[in-house]
RNA sequence: GGGCGCUUAGCUCAGCUUGGAAGAGCGCUUGGUUUGCAACCAAGCGGCCGGGGGUUCAAAUCCCCCAGCGUCCA
């Protein structure tokens, strides 16, 4: 049997035949024994669009949608799958993705990887999740969105053990039974198409639920994961047998609700309520009145979406090319219409669709507690946000983001199942629709700029251009153009092929950066024992002995492979393991201990201290034997390094409390010096909220809570706490360390921290900065560090007075006093400059000598630069006077101009740069310039009147 | 995480490619003209060209670092 291929006893038991698709070439499996394509081909046109089949489901939109999901749960209900809650859209637990994009995904490294129990065996789960891929189809296809629901049932099977919940045949009974006894599909239009998956270093046979066109369904049997040593090659690569063995399906909610619709579009079974509202307050239903079109709007929209259905639509794909396949299609199909027309009634109809999806996917990540920002999951909402206030302003739609927001959550979703409240969605949105208008403004100028050489009546812009105005301003090509058309180029246009070309670099681009990473260990651990870690038994404790195991020296290439915070106060030169240790290696955003070994007769210091694959490395200054050794912390540094932690969590929850469920941790790193915590917010921080985040932190310590540490294994904690404790980031071990201070702030974490609160002393917050549009960074001090930073601000503020002779309450008032006096002065400085040079210029003592109509001034000066020009200018500037000035000033090294009147018979009659050159020798410079204007300088001032005279000389004066 | 861009007058922005006298529009002040809703004419005021280093005789302009802001991609 080869792979991918599927028999099992049900396929005898219930009639299916198996049979080769003649477009495809894929085995498929049917009841229909006349069947001759598998379902899923361009001659596998939609058959349900006006004519459901599947019966029963007489609501649309969300009411739809949960009949239909309930359905499907309260099915696996029965079948003893336990009910599992969604997990949010935003993948927190992971860090290789930051969307929720399956069910699977839920069980995503841990789970699947074998090292952490599911949730419940077998389970059923109905998923949101969000896919941005083909995020340009979205409204054009009918059928692709970029959100949904993925409902599923999942086993997982450990069959070495003997632990079998359920393998395919039990699975594709569980599937038929539901689509045929319980949603009373046909059973001859169902076909169950083989088409193995395989990626991410996991393989395994899979069947495609094929309906009336429309694939329902994927049930993936995940049993072989890449291994050199396997038995089973499937294109080259060899695989073996996992220990864990993953049912995983996926059942598309909202194409089950359209197959019991029976609507034109996709959109139109799960949104109507929406689409309506739209077309009502975008006037789409007169203006396509007024387009007086032959065929009927419904026809056309079904015909469309059958087609689309079966074109291909990617990112790159060009929209103009589509429209002109589409137009030739429904021609064909007996719909006719003008691709003029067919453009006029689709683009609008398009943003509609797409309308309220994307606001499903907007608000369901908001309502997770994501900010929008610049880069990483924020950069996935602004980015549809961003789709939405253009499709919006191109429909003229009379609502703001927000409107759109509140009429979706209203109609679609249920705020009980959001961490963010409806306000602040609200506020966020409205902050991203005036953050687009100001990116809009901006690229007008932009535009104007970037056109400038531009002909009026081009129709091309280079390539170049609008890549860059895409890339540095965030205006697409249509938006250039449409600007530009108002700015008054009115035939430019996009180059056809022009979208694909752009997407095409992108993916190169992409692909480069890819190849650069490479994370290699620094230690060779292999055969060392896992280091005993006695730092959190006793934080207090500062002394241990223990045994040296190894020491290796640190080469210098393993030394450039490290990081080293500023407080290493040295490269160290060797790596010791012991058997135990009291030294808390680098982690968790915590900097390593530091301190002292001895054996006796011999102390080495530990500079930092790093950890790999559980062993910990002592990074110290010098060699030290094998055998017994005492260790000893640095105590000061320790007990900072903990203020600062448990600071940190206490910011970190002061922060949520002031500002809202949006705050999230997006890193933090705690030396002795000082701690930063960034957080995610939507704004820049005022002082207010700042000093309101340090007075609850500060109240949580006078408090005192007690500070509890409990180890507990994912599940559990989970379950306990929820995923607001990952806040370090997504766990990598089957045990999770807890903190909890008080009932104050709960989170996972491996550091040091203090049993009690009111330890740290107190709490202050620096400073604040935007580490990226949506990150606020806070650097906090606690404890010691707080009082020194205190000292310190006092000390430049009384240094700061000292010099200036005031009370340090009258610095502002005093330094905008000075600041003003200077540039008064400064201005005064001018002037009498300009009227020195007015009188020197003036009269005849500037030694002039006319020749031939020209006048010629050479002379000394004593200002500076500034000074020469303001004379030069009362010289050359009066054209009645043609003049050729040659001045010369032994500031600077020496400094020279040569300039004559414009456009006068001394430029005619003298190259200003040729003087210059002659005599610029005499002061060891050089010089140059413009025909009428030249000015150098050198190293040698008193070389001036030798160069004036050269000047007289070469003038022949 | 990887790029790219911007920061110049109170405001909105040119100038930077190729170094050589700091610019425009709007606003403001004064004077003139005018009984009209973003009026007109003339003159004037207003600049550490984001900060720091470097190259150069000379830097808004070229190079490096820092800060603030924006934007694309994953």
């Amino acid at each position: 049997m080869g792979f991918g291929e599927v028999n099992i006893p049900y396929w005898v038991e219930s009639n299916h035949e198996l049979r080769i698709c003649k477009v495809t070439g894929l085995r498929f499996w049917t009841r229909d024994h006349t069947r001759e394509t598998c379902g899923d081909t361009s001659e596998d046109p939609y058959t349900f669009i006006g004519k459901p089949i599947i019966g029963g489901f007489s609501s649309r939109g969300k009411e739809l949608k949960d009949d239909m999901r309930e359905v499907f749960l309260n099915f696996f209900d029965s079948k003893a799958h336990s009910r599992v809650d969604p997990y949010p859209v935003i993948a927190r637990w992971r860090d290789d993705i930051h969307l929720t994009i399956a069910s699977i995904a839920d069980f995503q490294p841990h789970v699947t990887s074998g090292t952490v129990p599911p949730p419940a065996n077998p389970l059923a789960i109905s998923q949101p999740c969000i896919r941005l891929t083909d995020v340009a189809a979205v409204g054009r296809s009918g059928r692709h969105l970029s959100t949904f629901e993925m409902m599923a049932h999942h086993a997982f099977n450990r069959p070495k053990e003997g632990d079998v919940v359920y393998w395919i045949d039990q699975c594709v009974r569980f599937c038929d039974e539901l689509l045929v006894e319980t949603l009373g599909i046909d059973p001859t239009s169902i076909t169950y198409v083989e088409n193995p998956w395989s990626g991410g270093g996991n393989a395994g046979p899979a069947l495609e639920v094929i309906v009336g066109g429309l694939e329902l369904a994927t049930l993936v049997f995940m049993n072989l994961e890449e291994d050199e040593e396997g038995n089973i090659t499937i294109k080259g690569q060899r695989y073996s047998e996992m220990e864990l063995q993953i049912i995983d399906t996926g059942y598309g909610l909202e194409r089950f609700c359209w197959a019991a619709s029976g609507t034109p579009t996709i959109y139109e079974a799960i949104y109507p309520e929406s689409i309506d509202w739209l077309k009502s307050i975008s006037g789409f239903d007169s203006f396509l009145e007024s387009l007086a079109l032959e065929v009927e709007i419904d026809t056309l929209l079904g015909e469309l979406s059958r087609l689309a259905g079966i074109l291909n639509i990617d990112v790159g794909t060009d929209v103009e090319e589509l429209y002109g396949k589409l137009s030739d299609r429904l021609s064909h199909s007996g719909v006719p219409i003008s691709l003029e027309d067919l453009k006029k009634v689709t683009e609008p109809l398009s943003s509609i669709y797409a309308i309220p999806d994307h606001m499903h996917a907007i608000c369901n990540m908001l309502g997770d507690g994501l900010v929008p920002s610049n880069s990483k999951a924020g950069y996935l909402v602004r980015m549809l946000a961003r789709r939405v206030c253009r499709m919006k302003d191109a429909l003229s739609i009379p609502a703001s983001l927000s409107e759109l927001g509140s009429h979706h959550i209203n109609t679609h979703l249920e705020m009980k199942n959001f961490i963010q409240s409806e306000d602040g969605i609200m506020k966020i949105l409205d902050l991203e629709e005036s953050r687009y208008h100001e990116m809009l403004r901006k690229g007008r100028a932009a535009v104007k700029t970037a056109l400038k050489e531009l002909p009026k009546n081009s129709n091309q812009v280079q390539d170049e251009i609008l890549f860059r105005l895409s890339e540095e301003r965030g205006l697409n090509p249509e938006m250039v153009v449409s600007i530009a058309k108002e700015l008054g180029w009115p035939n430019l246009s996009v180059r056809v092929g022009f979208t694909a070309d752009m997407a095409a670099r992108n993916a190169l681009m992409t692909k480069a950066a890819s190849k650069e990473r490479n994370d290699r260990a620094i230690f060779n651990t292999e055969g060392l024992k896992q280091t005993e870690l006695d730092f959190y038994d006793d934080t207090g404790a500062i002394e241990f002995s223990s045994e040296v195991l190894h020491c290796m020296p640190i080469t210098r290439e393993m030394a450039s492979r490290m990081t080293f915070s500023g407080e290493v106060e040295a490269v160290p030169s060797h790596a010791v393991v012991t058997d135990r240790t009291l030294f808390y290696p680098e982690g968790g955003g915590q900097l390593g201990d530091q301190g002292t070994l001895h054996q006796d007769g011999n102390e080495v210091l530990v500079l930092d201290t790093k950890s790999q694959d559980g062993v910990v490395f002592h990074l110290t200054n010098s060699s030290i034997a094998l055998g017994p050794v005492k260790g000893t912390l640095n105590a000061d540094r320790r007990k900072q390094l903990m203020d600062h932690h448990t600071a940190v969590h206490i910011v970190g929850g002061a922060a949520r409390k002031i500002l809202g469920p949006h705050i999230w941790q997006a890193g933090s790193n705690k030396g002795a010096r000082y701690a930063r915590l960034d957080i995610t917010h939507h704004s820049r921080l005022s002082i207010e909220e700042i000093g309101a985040i340090e007075d609850v932190a500060n109240n949580v310590i006078e408090s005192n809570p007690s500070i509890k540490k409990e180890i507990l294994n994912r599940a559990e904690a989970d379950k306990k706490y929820g995923f607001d404790i990952y806040q370090g980031g997504p766990p990598k071990h089957r045990k999770i360390r807890i903190i909890s201070i008080g009932e104050f702030d709960v989170q996972a974490c491996g550091g040091t921290h203090h049993d009690e609160a009111s330890r740290i002393g107190d709490i202050r917050i620096v400073k604040s900065s935007q580490v990226q549009d949506g990150v606020e960074r806070l650097q906090i001090v606690a404890g010691e560090t707080s009082r020194e930073n205190s000292r310190r601000q006092e000390r430049i503020l009384s240094e700061a007075s000292e010099i200036l002779g005031v009370q340090s309450e009258d610095l502002p008032k005093a330094v905008s006093r000075f600041f003003e006096e200077w540039k008064s002065q400064q201005k005064r400085i001018d002037s009498l400059e300009a009227e020195i040079a007015r009188l020197r210029t003036s009269g005849d003592g500037n030694g002039a000598v006319e020749v031939d109509g020209v006048r010629y001034v050479v002379m000394e000066v004593d200002g500076g630069m500034k000074q020469m020009m303001t004379m030069l200018s009362q010289l050359t500037r009066d054209s009645g006077m043609p003049t050729l000035a040659v001045l010369g000033t032994r500031i600077e090294g020496g400094k020279l101009i040569v300039a004559s009147t414009e456009n006068s018979i001394a430029a005619k009659r003298h190259n200003a740069v040729e003087i210059l050159n002659a005599i610029s020798g005499h002061i060891k410079g050089g010089g140059g310039g413009r025909p009428t204007m030249a000015q150098g300088g050198g190293t040698y001032g008193e070389g001036i009147p030798e160069a004036l005279k050269a000047a007289n000389s070469f003038l022949g004066l």
